[in-house]
DNA sequence: GAGCACTGC
């Protein structure tokens, strides 16, 4: 028993090492191709700073001096893998001077890691007191390159903004353009964002600077709320999975005339999307303009993407179109300092190295939070569990709090409350506070080098999360967490020499981790008939959108021409929501149970409605019984809609039967709007009343590719998935866990030392036949002899 | 009888 679970063991492991030498090989050849376009890159940098250096002779001679200092030609000498938070070379430019302003801080030039991209320093202008909002953003470091960057938008086709953390770009860009007429006659100015919160909070701090009500001039929508006014918004933040729905009804996007993608080398799976098309919305749309804002390391392959000019220079020289090489420029940030210390030796566990590491920050430096960064919340309740116990024998004042996504929201709210004087807080975090939170207070950060990734392998159609290395971008993003109130300090437990000789510069793209039915359908409904043949930023592997087509083919989704179907393609395509479960919304109409389903495609798209707190494991149990029914999971989850509704939708009444009460208000949101998409696509919202049988078998209808067989004489709860034999049980999280009914259907699969199946529903093999009659040959369903 | 990096429509 245990050996055979030790083989699945070291076969998984292997198996992830497949996956990562396969990434590796693909990362490799990207380098490759990389290094080959670096010269015509570079020579592209050099008239972009020439044509810079143009706008400002023209700005001076008409007598508008401008503040900016402008370097004339960047170093190509690669100093690489250097690291420009620590050992960052500085020197002087000789040839600056010409440019640079008396009286003002003499710039300095600092090469970046990868000797291409420039960044412009002078210190941050000093000043007391209250300043006016106007004073406040003439001291933000893009101020300077306001007439720049406007030159550039004016000239370039795409203009991608090299900004690190704190310059000012996402707030006063889109300022910029709309001061100097970029929004009028009636044209909108649109900045996307990878997240919901900054959405919000950028839209409504350029509202405060602009002095307007937010719904007004300026504006943001995100899913759920438009705070928008169509005749009033000029500025309109959003999240760019939203503009993406946006192009369903405008695929060229003709109402706006820029169109600023932000934070760019995040390389989500929706801003690749977004970058891949708006490539190709500029052939249609010569006076469309492109910001793309990017770090360092992703500037210079952004800009060979959206390199669309064939050495054909003489013909761009026309008054109004635009150059179609994008310009690069380069914005500095404003963190402090952040100095690197790397451990001499590699780490046998980072685990226990990450808690000396915090114990002797604490005998030896001086106030100031700790921020680690370890994988996942076996690591973070680990390391508390040492740490913990270390302080009980130690001096006190270390405040020890973890933090990842699926904490209850009163304790994630403790982390963000001020420090008490002469204590010392230590936030033990997943990559959350990477990117999608910000800490105040943090001096010191402890990097781990790892974080948890999701692949997914096409063969077994299965996504898998693995423990792998980081890239130097997001070290670098770690590091800077330490620099936002003073200088800080970042302790790397990985060795100086792997950084710079083994760690990759940037992470694999999320296209290439991740199952893509959601991305192919949406290219399908926008028109790109020729998925294999797509421009993308990062091209996903062939096996992978192979394996797309044919599940949305199975579903009828994609005919034999691989051409959305109708109307259940383009149905399909119109629900927000994995494909799958939009299929079984669809079948939900012809069983008469929209509302039912309708609800379990809400529950199914929210990671999970229950309480989770490690220790009321058995509390949780029991609730969850209180709501289980004998059809599975799916069913439950009605239970539980029903017992919310029934109690007002009381908070009180989710605390009582281990409810996530956040969760069911999303769901009750969710639900509401798929109630209105349902509407709109002619779904007749009607309740089967009880006939748990109609919603099985719409359930069937979109999830029979992920039908499982109860295998014959199991004693412990063996499945064969019927599509690929594959072995998996049933979780211990599901109702149907031990009751182990022959035939069902899951929702996800989670992989851990055996696979998973999550949210499980009993179904009648028949159903399968009649529900994907092309799938399923009726043979495959008969009884095994034996 | 076990485990959920992080987003988003």
């Amino acid at each position: 028993m245990t050996t055979t679970r030790s083989i699945a063991k070291i076969e998984k492991v292997e198996e992830s090492f497949s996956v990562i030498a396969e990434e590796q090989s693909r990362l490799n050849s990207r380098i490759e191709s990389l290094d080959a376009n670096l010269n015509s890159r570079m020579n592209m940098l050099e008239t972009s700073m020439v044509a810079i250096l143009l706008a400002i002779q023209a700005l001076k001679t008409s007598r508008v001096v401008p503040t900016t200092a402008v370097a004339s030609k960047a170093s190509t000498s690669a100093a690489a893998n250097g690291e420009p938070e620590s050992g960052t070379l500085v020197k002087d430019c000789t040839r600056m001077s010409r440019f640079w302003k008396p009286g003002t801080e003499k710039p300095r030039l600092v090469e970046d890691e990868e000797g291409g991209v420039l960044f412009y320093t002078a210190a941050a202008s000093s000043g007391y007191g209250l300043a006016s909002i106007e004073k406040q953003r003439q001291r933000l470091p893009v101020y300077k390159y306001r007439t720049a960057i406007l030159y550039l938008v004016e000239t370039h086709a795409t203009t991608i903004i090299v900004g690190e953390t704190g310059s000012g770009k996402t707030t006063q860009i889109p300022q910029y353009l709309k001061e100097s007429g970029w929004a009028e006659g009636g044209r909108m100015i649109a900045c996307t964002q990878p997240r919901r919160l900054a959405v919000q909070t950028v839209a409504s701090r350029v509202a405060e600077e602009m002095g307007v009500k937010l719904g007004e001039e300026v504006g943001y929508t995100i899913r759920f709320e438009d705070i928008t006014n169509n005749e009033l918004t000029r500025i309109k933040f959003l999240t760019d999975g939203v503009l993406l729905r946006e192009m369903m009804d405008d695929p060229l996007l003709g109402k706006y005339s820029v169109i600023m993608v932000d934070e760019a080398h995040e390389r989500s799976l929706s801003t690749d999307i977004l970058l891949g098309l708006l490539k190709k919305i500029q052939r249609r749309r010569p006076d469309l303009r492109l910001v793309i804002s990017s770090a360092t390391i992703e500037a210079r392959s952004m800009a060979s993407f959206f390199n669309t000019s064939r050495k054909r220079q003489g013909r761009d020289d026309g008054e109004h179109v635009p150059r179609k090489e994008p310009a690069i420029l380069s914005v500095e940030g404003r963190g402090f300092n952040v100095q690197i210390c790397y451990v001499e030796e590699p780490v046998p566990d980072y685990i226990r190295a990450a808690v000396s590491t915090v114990c002797s920050i604490h005998d030896e430096e001086s106030m100031g939070d700790i921020l680690v960064f370890l994988t996942g919340q076996d690591d973070i309740d680990a390391a508390i569990q040492l740490l913990t116990e270390d302080s009980h024998s130690r001096k006190q004042g270390l405040i020890v709090l973890p933090l990842y996504s699926g904490l209850p929201r009163a304790d994630q709210d403790i982390i963000f409350s001020p420090t008490p004087r002469g204590k010392r807080k230590v936030i033990i975090s997943t990559n959350i506070a990477e990117t999608s939170l910000t800490l105040e207070g943090v001096v010191y950060v402890v990097d781990c080098g790892f974080s948890k990734q999701r692949f997914y392998n096409p063969m077994i159609d299965i996504e898998n999360l693995v423990v792998t290395p980081i890239s130097k971008a997001s070290a670098r993003q770690r590091a800077g967490r330490a620099g936002r109130i003073r200088p800080g300090k970042c302790y790397r437990l990985y060795t100086e020499e792997y950084f710079i000789n083994e760690m990759s510069a940037d992470g694999i793209p999320e296209m290439q981790r991740s199952n893509l039915v959601s991305c192919v359908i949406q290219l399908k409904a926008l028109g790109i008939d020729n998925i294999l043949g797509f421009d993308w930023p990062a091209s996903p592997s062939p096996e992978a959108l192979i394996r797309a087509l044919e599940v949305l083919y199975s579903l009828g989704v994609l005919d034999d021409d691989a051409k959305l179907t109708s109307p259940a393609g383009f149905q399909v395509a119109e629900i927000p929501l994995d494909p799958m479960v939009s299929k079984m919304i669809l079948a939900s109409n012809d069983y008469g149970c929209s509302e039912e389903v309708i609800t379990i495609a809400a529950v199914l798209s929210i990671q999970s409605i229950w309480f989770s707190g490690r220790g009321a494991q058995k509390e949780l149990d029991e609730a969850r019984l209180r709501f289980a029914a004998a059809e599975g999971d799916h069913v439950t989850f009605l239970n539980v809609y029903k017992g919310f509704i029934g109690s007002g939708k009381s908070s009180n009444w989710c605390h009582k039967n281990h409810v996530n009460y956040h969760a069911m208000k999303k769901v009750d949101e969710i639900r509401q709007q798929l109630r209105r998409i349902a509407q709109r696509l002619g779904i007749a919202l009607k309740s089967c009343e009880g006939d748990m049988k109609a919603v099985r078998k719409a359930v069937t209808a979109g999830f029979f590719a992920n039908a499982c067989r109860l295998e014959a004489f199991s004693h412990n709860g063996l499945y064969k998935t019927v599509r690929s034999s594959q072995e998996v049980y049933i979780h211990p999280s599901s109702v149907l866990f031990r009751v182990n009914p022959k035939w069902v259907v899951f929702h996800s699969i989670v992989s851990t030392d055996r696979q998973y199946m999550r949210n499980v529903i009993t179904i009648d093999p028949s159903w399968l036949t009649e529900a994907a009659p092309q799938f399923y040959q009726q043979q495959q369903l008969k009884p095994r002899p034996h």
